[in-house]
DNA sequence: AGAGGAGCCTGAGCGC
DNA sequence: TGCGCTCAGGCTCCTC
């Protein structure tokens, strides 16, 4: 499950493979897919633009070109992007294909589909809404305990579930989400507003450490998640409660227990996490 | 308007 | 061995 830091070492690891390269051809393998425009418009609009970078928002992708245009990617569960050379061949589960000038592929490969692209920009006046509506992002200066503050005083929502909301913190997923609530202190189910603020500034470092964290050891890989290089993250070793259901506490010794929050498995320590 | 839940999709892991 | 069930999860859409 890509969240920021997985996709920020994506971004890493491809960006030199596509960087100032041009797009000579582009197949769609599978349509629905492509969220905008069509899959036919998708082709033919991206096809022969050079690609100028390659950026990251939450955890978005953009390869922008020099139209002016940008392709938005999202890897949800199971996408990942992948550099081959052509003569390499075409790796399991492709769904989209950027060939590239100088022999290099970029491919677009998801085994449960849920993974979106599209193109934004130039006269077509398309945006895609989670992207617009993306809040700030961990380890930018915008995230500050008084932003949280304001907005987690308004809401009466599961604190697990208000930190995985992308308008309110761009980048968490379920895993980075249960640790940041570990780290802290706090149980996933405690309301939003019922935070004190001294516990709102410990959350807010603790999203921060987490993810820097992540970044540091190259993201954290359970099943599927790979790099652009098809490695997989070293940070499942130095997870404190994610994955580690019926394993004790690295605190404290307590059995970890699992419950569901907002549809989400969330793993917390019932002694370093109170509810009351 | 805010909050909660279903649905999308495939593979892994389990029990029988 | 093999079938069928459940679970995993980010986001969108729908309902209350």
């Amino acid at each position: 499950m890509p969240e920021m830091p997985e996709v920020e070492q994506v971004r890493k690891t491809v960006e030199p493979y596509v960087k100032g390269r041009t797009i000579i051809n582009c197949e769609v393998l599978l349509p629905r897919m492509i969220k905008h425009p069509s899959a036919e418009e998708f082709v033919s609009r991206v096809s022969g633009r050079k690609i100028e970078a390659m950026g990251r928002k939450g955890k978005y992708l953009e390869l922008l070109l020099n139209d002016g245009c940008k392709i938005i990617m999202h890897l949800r569960m199971t996408g990942a992007l992948l550099h081959r050379k052509k003569s390499e061949g075409e790796p399991p589960y492709a769904k989209v294909l950027f060939e590239l000038s100088g022999g290099e592929n970029l491919w677009f490969t998801d085994i449960r589909t849920f993974g979106t692209l599209c193109l934004v920009g130039g006269e077509d006046s398309w945006q895609d809404k989670g992207y617009l509506s993306l809040g700030p992002e961990p380890l930018s200066e915008a995230l500050t305990a008084d932003y949280l503050a304001k907005l987690a005083g308004k809401s009466k929502q599961a604190i697990k579930s208000f930190i995985l909301d992308q308008s309110k913190i761009a980048g968490l997923g379920n895993i980075y989400a249960d640790e940041s609530l570990a780290l802290s202190g706090l149980h996933p189910q405690r309301p939003a507003n019922s935070l004190s603020n001294s516990e709102i500034e410990k959350l807010c470092d603790a999203v921060n450490t987490v993810i820097a964290q992540g970044i540091k050891n190259k993201g954290t890989t359970f099943r599927d998640y790979k790099d652009g290089d098809g490695k997989q993250g070293e940070n499942q070793k130095h997870l404190l409660v994610y994955n580690r259901k019926g394993e004790p506490c690295k605190k404290c010794g307590t059995v970890l227990q699992q419950i569901k929050v907002g549809g989400r498995g969330s793993v917390f320590c019932p002694v370093c996490q109170k509810l009351k």
